[in-house]
DNA sequence: ATGACAAATGATAGCGCAATCATTTGCCTT
DNA sequence: AAGGCAAATGATTGCGCTATCATTTGTCAT
């Protein structure tokens, strides 16, 4: 690392502003981290050096020293999803604010990788952690508690957290879809999934449950695939479905680009929507309520769920004593497509 | 800091591992970042001290001894809009797999939150800085060349790029969008923008142009405003611009959004698209091919722009020569919303 | 068996900063 | 003016790791 570097190139330490300035390297440090500790004339004097030489912190030397590192490690699926990144904006605008870093890693839904992730979230000294459910494997939850840091994990209601939990419980929500079907009179209810996840695999559960309670359960309206979710891969489930299964009035969408994918091709089809066919969706996405006919979805706070796990940790950080567990609930959007209105 | 912990909170380190494995710390080092430099037996030991500690690396301590950060910065103007979370995605992709951390920051498109984010970034010690657009301020720039690490700007094509530049050309692409409604017949052309960036001003410039250029532009037909880019904020611009200003019979809409809006409005106002009402996106989202009627829209390599991004990055670290520029390009999407097929 | 060289391992120092404790300065009281 | 105390400033040390150079061990040709 010894080069003889142009005078620009060298990088200006806290030493080089303290010289600068004619104080000692902690008084420049002070200026930064605790100015109200600085007299008024120095502080100024000091942060002109700063200015003028560009000074920049070195952010591994402090945390190194100070044991604090001011960054939270945010675990997602996947970055396709706007279901993760809203999530992951309510977490940002929360933690940003509060002058917190945020490493986020995508785990591609695998256990396997998110482990591989988390272990390098750790390395980066996080002063706490937010994942989603709780599909970890054994060495990653056991190297997570080890960590000794606040963590939630978020997106549905665990049995058995770690730490802390915020989330709604996917397998009601896939009861009470199932149930509103029923109520409108739909009696051939399928069931459309892609990229089925922990929780998508709930709802399925719930709605499963649902049907059968009311003797109406069939396995063949089922359709799913572990491929992605997304509106053109809702067409060709919603294809599938209709041609495999005859008498079908009313498909529950694992999420709604699934069901805008059912929508849109059962336009082209002619099937008319919701007299021949009900459609619900999942997580209403704008588009589903000013689509025609708008689309019956179960509203999820993503947004409002970030934001409650980075407050959990923040509350944590900050020694206050809150709940562990957060339900953030749902509600069912009863629109057009399932013949409301 | 000194605090009496129970053993299972002390943190373990390097030293740690060395003492158990019975070897120096240095070694444990090799095993950890140059395997290959020690011999299979002690590695395998090391490991298993490593293993049976639960030993994870401290980042900073790492860093700050090597100088090397692995993190390569990243900045957005908005978490909130797919354009960029696509874009982040590729840059994700790329940067993840070769074992850089992407450190994200979100600016609000806004100048002095983007200047005062970076530096955030910064203090990082980033290897790579990756950026939107070109209206940093003076100090921001400055600041950016002294750190003397590869910087990309990307979305749009800039006439002085700090250092790198990925993008396309907005101006052209609203300049082309224009020629294509012309083509189709279409005489009073409107225009809808939300959350009017340098990027979608340039896409307006390009489209009035074209439009002075045939005789047939009008301001009274240019309806914007700085709010955030959404169907619903689509749909209001629509009903103000047909409310105000008779006999609109296509708008190019800054994007999708907007446009989806606009066309589930006018389904609801029983104006048929394309007959009356022509209607052309920007970004080209999926649901622009499969809505009923298709949309026209703009196809822009969102997440090969990311790709590129990273890869321009990643050939400069590792000393490989490349164009400073990359011009992505962008290709006009043309449905039945501006009548075709 | 010996020397020459490469491979493997270790000892030392320092990266840039903040915690800690020591010292100085300023200000007020009497 | 002297003493006392708080505020301001500084000197030292070490955070956990890796670069660098030194030393040891292993391998091969002769």
């Amino acid at each position: 690392m010894k080069m003889a570097k142009k005078s620009s190139e060298k990088k200006i330490t806290l030493i080089d502003v303290a010289i600068a300035a004619g104080v000692s390297a902690i008084t420049v440090s002070r200026v930064i981290n605790q100015p109200e500790k600085v007299s008024e004339a120095l502080r100024e004097q000091v942060q002109k050096a700063i200015d003028t030489l560009g000074y920049i912190p070195n952010q591994y030397a402090s945390s190194l020293a100070s044991a604090k590192s001011r960054v939270i490690g945010v675990a997602i699926p996947s970055l396709m999803n706007i279901v993760f990144t809203d999530v992951l904006r309510g977490i940002y605008e929360v933690l940003d604010a509060a002058g917190y870093k945020v490493l986020m890693v995508d785990t591609h839904y695998s256990p396997l990788e998110e482990e591989k992730m988390i272990r390098t979230l750790l390395s980066q000294s996080p002063e706490a952690m937010i994942i989603t459910g709780g599909d970890q494997t054994r060495a990653c939850q056991s190297i997570l508690q080890r960590a000794h840091i606040p963590i939630v994990q978020m997106m549905e209601l665990l049995s058995q957290p770690l730490d802390m939990n915020v989330g709604f419980s996917h397998w009601q929500a896939g009861y009470d879809v199932a149930i509103h079907l029923l109520e409108g009179g739909y009696t051939r209810i399928g069931f459309i999934g892609a990229r089925m996840d922990p929780r998508a695999q709930q709802r399925l559960a719930g709605f499963k449950q649902a049907l059968e309670d009311a003797g109406k359960y069939s396995n063949d309206s089922v359709w799913t695939t572990d491929k992605p979710s997304s509106i053109g891969m809702g067409v060709e489930l919603f294809k599938e479905l209709m041609a495999s299964t005859k008498g079908i009035d009313a498909i529950f969408c694992t999420n709604d680009d699934l069901a805008l994918g059912a929508l849109f091709e059962s336009q082209r089809m002619k099937i008319n929507v919701p007299r021949d066919l009900a459609l619900c969706g999942f997580n209403d996405i704008e588009a589903s309520q000013y689509v025609n006919p708008s689309l019956t979805s179960v509203y999820v706070g993503r947004y409002d769920m970030g934001v409650k796990a980075a407050e959990m940790v923040l509350d944590r950080l900050n020694g206050n004593m809150i709940n562990n567990i957060a339900d953030m609930g749902y509600e069912i959007k009863k629109r057009q497509s399932t013949g409301q209105i």
